[in-house]
DNA sequence: ACCCAGGGTAACT
DNA sequence: AGTTACCATGGG
């Protein structure tokens, strides 16, 4: 990891077996957009431009950054490169469809994104399809969030304390609107914690989350996976329920136990791409 | 009009 | 515990 304090950039140098396009487009998070060589959004705080060469990841942040160490190791955490990925796909791949999948998009990491943002963005993913979810949560962003530099960060919960089910409805969220009111209501009260969910274990922080109105396994899952680190976790949509049937008949090998949750990502997003409707 | 989309819930066996 | 209707919205 070298810093560059300057240019408030991070470079992390000998990384072959990323990929920021299969990473950013295989369904995990919704608000990273192509931009000039790479691709810009937010990772949590930070306002960031984000571009790989052939051994390199450069995160450019488009902000003054105080503490570039800090920063470091959040891009480095959020990005998973602190995880020794070529193992775990060495392991997944004793499966024979395993190991079709992980060929297929090798360079798919699973991020660790902000809890807020990703228990609101897969709410809304209920009964919905990807660039859908990424309109309305764009419109939430641009409406509600906090604007740096002509983009918008995602609203924190208290941004969201006095919005109503009608101003939701507004961005088209339809049905959805209640859900996420009474997300938000939930995680400003303190009944729904993230500090809750990280010292619990897989079974307990699922039920937690699914105190909130519209939140049922699926949606926890996702929320559990994608933000808060319980690899075990493995979310089940109509994607991968084609694939537990084409390709996994007598259920999911040993090789991927305890890391379902990242086998999962291989699997969706092969399925998406290669399976029959 | 009909289909589908990174589902949830209630009401059944 | 596992299966089955029904729910709800916008985009194609």
């Amino acid at each position: 990891m070298i810093l560059n304090n300057d240019e408030y950039t991070v470079v992390f140098d000998g990384i072959t077996d990323v990929d920021l396009q299969q990473t950013f487009t295989c369904g995990q998070c919704f608000r990273w957009d192509q931009w000039q060589d790479g691709w810009r959004g937010f990772a949590g705080p930070y306002q960031c431009y984000v571009y790989q060469t052939d051994d390199k990841i450069v995160v450019n942040s488009f902000n003054p950054v105080e503490d570039m160490e800090t920063f470091g190791k959040y891009m480095a955490h959020y990005l998973s490169l602190d995880m020794d990925y070529a193992a775990l796909r060495e392991k997944f791949s004793r499966d024979e469809m395993m190991k079709k999948a992980i060929e297929y998009a090798p360079g798919i990491r699973v991020m660790t994104q902000p809890f807020f943002e990703t228990l609101i963005t897969f709410i809304i993913s209920r009964n919905n399809n990807i660039p859908r979810i990424k309109k309305i949560v764009d419109a939430m962003a641009r409406t509600y969030g906090t604007e740096t530099g002509g983009m918008y960060a995602f609203p924190q919960a208290d941004q969201l304390a006095g919005v109503t089910v009608e101003q939701y409805n507004e961005l088209r969220m339809g049905f959805r609107s209640k859900y996420v009111y009474d997300a938000v209501q939930k995680v400003l009260s303190g009944q729904v914690s993230e500090e809750f969910i990280r010292e619990s274990d897989y079974e307990t922080a699922k039920k937690h989350l699914m105190q909130i109105k519209g939140v049922g396994p699926k949606v926890a899952d996702c929320v559990l996976l994608f933000s808060c680190e319980k690899w075990e976790s493995f979310p089940k949509d109509v994607w991968i329920n084609r694939a537990l049937e084409q390709m996994f008949p007598d259920g999911l090998p040993e090789c991927i136990k305890g890391l379902e949750g990242i086998a999962q990502q291989y699997i969706f997003q092969y399925a998406r791409f290669n399976l029959e409707k």
